[in-house]
DNA sequence: TTTATATGGTTCAACGTTGAACGAAAGGGC
DNA sequence: GCCCTTTCGTTCAACGTTGAACCATATAAA
């Protein structure tokens, strides 16, 4: 990445604010930065905009942080799954694994082909049905993930010293009520 | 994408919880759902990780929903630019709008000829520094955004109902100020 | 001036993702 | 028994992204 660039930016460019209405919309935008002073024009901005483009960004840097932190070879992708086998053992079907983890067979197809490549999981055809197939975790993903945890940890406990629990509680349930709102009006 | 798994999942399987320290994680995770009732053993998760488990979703979902709305042909990525120009107007140089949006200045080449060979922007070299090349936006640019926008209108109002505005306010200052503890300690 | 360093923009391979198409297998209705 | 539909997993092209390499240009230092 840029981060060189991206800090100048930080006290330069950004946008003014305007009206969702009829102009909008950086906010709700991928990889947008609200990098400007929050005093210049945030006060313009809509507020549902702002909401959505902080959450952006927070979900940009942390998982821009989680990638760089975990071991070399291993995605987020890869890291979720073997988080979820390891929390809930046994096996799961390549199909449930898409659906928990909300992406494409195609993209839980890949991350599996990638894990089973580096022998963090074993995947054998159902018995029963001949068109399921069922994954588990093996001790060398069980050792893998141990090992991106532990690289992670630092990071998590800084996070968690900046900010008190009851800030992280009080923030929680709008979210999640945004979060099925927003899953209910897709 | 597959909803119809999806929502399956949402009713059954889902994470149980665990300790960050020493099993964590699905929900730092980028297309994660935490799609279990929140009933079950979301209690036991961290709320700093629940937090940003419910962002990545947040962020997922809200990103999907611009990128189905908006014309086809248009990525969110340069729905973007082109709301950064219609909001400030004038020119910017390809360099000033990676960092303004936090990409790389390669991801902003290719999006910024994805634009130029539609139209919607014009790009010109720099006579006073021969490096540089300035961006601006055409008519058609605009014609396009406000197209875009159109589109997104009755989602936007939805969400604008859905919620009350002190709901946003209430949430943005944490969300800010998680966003610059991450923007600081990357 | 010459040399070194920094900046601007492009290109490339790699990755993870989507969406669509496909074949294989299962289940339901008749 | 036979269709019809659904589910499962794979494959493919396309997209947007990163990170690295690269060249051209500008700026600073010697």
């Amino acid at each position: 990445m840029d981060f060189d660039s991206a800090r100048t930016d930080l006290r330069a460019a950004e946008p003014a604010a305007g009206d969702w209405a009829e102009s909008s919309a950086v906010l709700v935008f991928p990889n947008a930065r609200s990098a400007r002073p929050p005093s210049m024009t945030a006060a313009k901005d809509r507020l549902d905009v702002q909401l959505l483009t902080e959450i952006g960004i927070i979900n940009q840097l942390s998982m821009t942080l989680l990638e760089r932190t975990i071991p070399a070879g291993m995605s987020a992708a890869q890291f979720g799954v073997l988080s979820h086998f390891v929390r809930r053992g046994g096996e799961e079907s390549p199909a449930q694994l898409a659906s928990a983890f909300q992406v494409t067979k195609g993209a839980m197809t890949n991350t599996l082909q990638r894990l089973e490549a580096q022998g963090f999981v074993r995947i054998v055809g159902d018995a029963s049905d001949g068109r399921k197939k069922r994954v588990s975790l093996t001790p060398e993903g069980a050792r893998a993930f141990d090992t991106a945890v532990l690289a992670m940890r630092p990071h998590m406990e800084a996070l968690r010293s900046a900010f008190t629990d009851s800030e992280f509680a009080a923030a929680l349930p709008f979210l999640k009520a945004l979060r099925v709102w927003l899953d209910e009006n897709r």
